[in-house]
DNA sequence: ATCCCGAGGG
DNA sequence: CCCTCTGGAT
């Protein structure tokens, strides 16, 4: 039996993350919609401080499609070289600028599938660019929000499509633009995966996770 | 279910 | 040492 928050427990909760953060921004470095959809497939089980790290750089030499292909998969390489997955990242982001350069005119498209048919980008991250960059209705689930909403009740699930589902059916339109990084960014600094800072909990009257540790 | 895979924290 | 980090492809 999952138990959900309830409709009236989530304004509250939503409302003490709005009052927190009214204007919540990912923390993921990006110049343009290439750039982000780079830095996000970067960010896989990876922190965002450690592609931010490598990205800097990158960027600033290979901000487009074109430049990124020029540079090579090689020398991309060298980039990355201190984010986790680095080999396969590096393949996926050179494949991926060849396909926006042939298939796209250099630009990122809009649409799902042709975001998701892009080698290296899910799921996951074809929302977090329909969500930042296209300003669509579409919850990202990482690593953060899965645990986040399966402790809390916020929105809870086995998987990530269940969470995803959760999170469109339960939060409260107003704040469904803003939830992806306000769930983020608790989990990030409050709702940490070891653990969790109960104490400074900014929810925990709403929250259904039984801290057995305070 | 497995592999990929370095950096940072505890 | 072990765990975690804005996952995706097979």
């Amino acid at each position: 039996m999952v138990r959900q928050l309830d409709y009236h427990d989530m304004r509250a909760v939503f409302t003490r993350f709005q009052q927190a953060e009214p204007e919540p921004k990912g923390e993921l470095e990006h110049v343009n919609a290439f750039t982000l959809v780079v830095a996000v497939a970067l960010s896989a089980q990876a922190t965002d401080i450690g592609v931010n790290k490598a990205t800097r750089a990158l960027f600033a030499i290979a901000d487009t499609p074109a430049k990124m292909l020029a540079i090579g998969e090689e020398r991309l390489m060298e980039y990355i070289k201190t984010i986790g997955l680095y080999r396969t990242k590096a393949r996926n982001v050179i494949k991926l600028s060849q396909i926006l350069v042939d298939q796209y005119g250099g630009e990122v498209p809009s649409s799902r599938a042709a975001l998701q048919s892009l080698p290296g980008v899910g799921r996951k991250t074809a929302n977090v660019v329909l969500n930042m960059w296209f300003h669509q209705p579409a919850q990202a689930v990482d690593t953060h929000i899965f645990r986040v909403g399966n402790r809390s009740g916020i929105c809870p699930g086995r998987d990530v499509d269940v969470v995803e589902r959760a999170i469109e059916d339960n939060v409260p339109a107003e704040f469904q633009h803003h939830a992806h990084h306000w769930l983020i960014l608790h989990g990030r600094y409050i709702c940490v995966a070891r653990k969790p800072k109960c104490g400074i909990c900014p929810i925990r009257d709403w929250c259904l996770y039984e801290d057995k540790t305070e």
